[in-house]
DNA sequence: ATTAAATAGTGAATACCATTAACCATGTGT
DNA sequence: ACACATGGTTAATGGTATTCACTATTTAAT
């Protein structure tokens, strides 16, 4: 009957979380909110831990879905402005939703992961699968340039393949390699700006960001593209 | 008198809070471990903040001092195995300390930082500083090769400067930028091994690192040293 | 030496929080 | 009409931070 009071429990738990930090979503918070006794809400999750794995599963629909966008926004045989609105949705979107960030991609994952199951490797499969279709693209399209599998230490290269089996890559652990590297990058700059250390200095990340991109897509041999559609 | 209680209290205070994590480091828990009323703390420390507070001042102190034994460590000359051997240790530090490496440099920093005073720059002034002295080595060696001021966005160059002056570094800001490529791309490392995202591929971080210090030596002219001494 | 004051603790009180258990409506299916 | 599942309630337990009033003890000053 009253599925709906799931759905606002769920809104509200999400802009707690935001507003106050996951360690200010509490069961007792989100009831007053919806009007309710907290002994009530055990109805619809599992405590507290159930409020964050909620705001965490919704989080991440939301997230795929705006990187996702803002790549198929782009015309579609311009890999380069693909992988550089996917590369910017995702530090926008960061930025915009730190305390969400932080859930997904930092230290709230592996406490989310530890407690209950089927979690690890979402975002790294959709996210990982969503940016790996472009590099087989340009995979295909002999662009590349990258290490041979023989030139890659072997440890490495198993991780690599390991990597590419649950991501559900096609392509040589080369290519894999490149997407790890890029990714390492722009993670970095991700925590870098989310995570504010070099505030002091660096408050606005586009222009490193920017001049990051440009490298990037040097590395793949692509260059900027001048039809770069950004929200 | 019972200074020593202080010194008690901060030790069980790091035991807890990388045990159970900084979450669960609470002021009753810490005066229970040292047999007195939780009221009795605040006459040391200022709530379960000032806590908090003194762990991350301690921490900072540990790793700053972890960090520039493994760099002194090294032959003086052999800024390749110092550049090495500090961040090798940057990265063995951290995944034997993972709470406390998200205190210092992941969410626990803004958390920490919006509380007190005096915080922000700290680890990024030590810890740029430290580095920074090898890249003045590096600089005046002439090895460096960067791009030139004017060659540099120039909202990305006063970012830059400001960077330079803060941590008080005296070379052009293009290897400012270089020190900050290289850094972004280690903390994005350090991130992903700390907080386990890819871990269902990468559990050991070290073949990505090593394949990750060569390229950064390589961009920075340098080769991987035969005289690496790591702990 | 006696006395005043600072130090370092306790206990009690307030106000949050999570979680469980027992209980009570209300509507549904038979 | 009756049994029952659904979705809420209140009450109870036990954990947390924090403040306040109080006390013992130590230190310092006259």
């Amino acid at each position: 009957m009253r599925a709906e009071l799931e759905r606002d429990a769920k809104v509200v738990a999400r802009r707690i979380a935001a507003e106050e930090g996951v360690e200010g979503l509490t069961v007792a918070a989100v009831a007053r909110s919806v009007g309710v006794t907290p002994p009530a809400l055990y109805r619809y999750f599992n405590g507290r831990a159930g409020l964050v794995r909620a705001v965490y599963d919704d989080v991440t629909a939301e997230f795929m879905d705006t990187v996702a966008r803002a790549v198929h926004r782009q015309d579609p045989d311009d890999i380069s402005a693909r992988l550089h609105a996917g590369t910017r949705a995702v530090l926008d979107w960061s930025l915009a939703n730190k305390v969400e960030f932080d859930l997904l991609m930092g230290a709230g994952f592996p406490k989310v992961a530890a407690s209950e199951e089927g979690i690890p490797i979402v975002i790294a499969r959709e996210l990982g699968g969503l940016f790996g279709r472009l590099f087989a693209q340009l995979w295909h399209e002999g662009q590349l340039t990258c290490l041979a599998d023989e030139d890659i230490d072997p440890v490495l290269a198993a991780q690599l393949r390991t990597y590419r089996t649950t991501v559900g890559l096609e392509f040589p652990i080369g290519v894999v390699l490149l997407m790890v590297i890029c990714w390492r990058q722009i993670y970095g700059l991700l925590c870098m700006a989310v995570y504010g250390h070099h505030k002091f200095a660096f408050e606005d990340p586009l222009p490193l960001f920017e001049h990051m991109m440009d490298d990037l897509l040097g590395l793949l041999g692509l260059t900027r593209s001048p039809n770069l559609h950004v929200a």
